[in-house]
DNA sequence: TATAAATGTTAGACTTACCTAACAAATTTT
DNA sequence: AAAATTTGTTAGGTAAGTCTAACATTTATA
């Protein structure tokens, strides 16, 4: 069993490396910073996984995971993508607040609990952030993060996420009827003024580039084109 | 701030001095045995926690909780109880499942989390363990744990937990129309064989001392009596 | 009340996870 | 390709929490 921060080094590992663009390797600084610890201490823990064999790594080389490291980081970043959306859904955190709390939950020890909870949520797909939430057997749809801006004129796509948190910005947000899982089609883009419309709920209103670009969405059409 | 380690300290403290009984002190091995590690390490901790001024403690004496550290503990233990009633009533988790993963969730440290939580369950009492649940300010009513079988002949009680958590006597209680909260008025008490008649949802039935000592009640007419 | 038993303490050692300071290797820049 | 910079490693040290083994004190008992 890895300890808590045997979790931590492997869930930053898994970040750099996987989710972050297509980078396969990272190196000893770099996850170092990333879990805000000196590079002689990671120095000293990735030596440590991979006599445990969790990790990849050589001396003065780049490390990464194995299959088995893989393993524990996908499920400590489902269980605190599973309880970022408790505390988004059901006890009304906002979006700011839950990564800090999930950092710690992310770590409680029991398949059950867990499995619970992803039942109680309904299964959700997406976290407060707009990240993809692994299933239970560790399967992870790489969803390539979209925001508005970038989704195709005529389709139809759901917001998933914001990227900025600010109290002002949400408050926007909610002021155009969107929330998270509103359906949201775009209209067209204005070549004057690079303005968006968009229709949410029948009602078709305008967005600049700046609000549309911090509102995380999926699309079912674009998914299926890229077979993720 | 307390450690982890610091709370489970505190906690078996509060649980053998003011939960257990009336004892008002504790000695170190019973300290120790209570948590599972050995007499030595344990006082090494006492004397810790009396340099933070959380316990009372002389060599070769007994311990005590002082405010503050009575303080941390209730704050724990409220913690481990409103998480088991979580498990219980919102993740269909069963009596004896609750206790282990809760020991991991009270070290949570978020007043935030805690609070609305509470909110989300709407305030319990009690625990699944008919334990009472102390509230935002650390305020515990100290309602003594009551069975069906020491309850009064004609008063009304509710069930607030079971002492027995196996299969087959939960099985038993769900037949008899018996779950948490459900209102059972006492009858009668047979003098012949004890057998104790109630009644639940406007059905008498019989039950068995053995039946009778293993549900725990609490009697609104009983506390006010007792004016805790 | 003297002795045996139970209870509590100290000293020294181990592991985990962190640090600083000095050094070594690899990479970039000139 | 040599020098400078960045990156990575090693050695030695600290604090928390645990242990064992030896010792001290208190309490119970014969």
């Amino acid at each position: 069993m890895a300890s808590n921060t045997e979790e931590n080094y492997l869930k930053a590992l898994f970040q750099i490396t996987i989710e972050s663009g297509n980078k396969q390797e990272a190196g000893t600084n770099e996850i170092a910073a990333q879990l805000g610890v000196k590079p002689a201490t990671a120095n000293d823990m990735l030596k440590k996984l991979k006599l445990k064999k969790l990790i990849q790594y050589e001396k003065y080389g780049k490390s990464s995971l194995t299959k088995a490291g893989k393993k524990i980081a996908i499920e400590v970043v489902r269980k605190h993508r599973l309880w970022e959306t408790f505390l988004f859904e059901k006890l009304a955190f906002s979006w700011d607040e839950v990564h800090e709390v999930a950092e710690q939950l992310e770590h409680i020890q029991s398949k059950k609990l867990i499995d619970k909870l992803d039942a109680y949520l309904q299964y959700p797909a997406f976290d407060p952030h707009g990240d993809t939430i692994p299933n239970a057997k560790g399967e992870l749809t790489i969803t390539l993060k979209k925001t508005l801006l970038e989704e195709e004129i005529g389709h139809q796509c759901k917001m998933i996420g914001v990227k900025d948190n600010s109290a002002a910005f949400l408050q926007y947000v909610n002021k155009m009827g969107l929330a998270i899982n509103q359906t949201i089609k775009i209209v067209a883009r204005q070549a004057f003024d690079d303005l968006l419309e968009i229709e949410v709920n029948k009602k078709v209103s305008s967005v600049s580039p700046k609000f549309a670009e911090n509102i995380i969405v999926e699309c079912a059409t674009c998914n299926k084109r890229n077979n993720v």
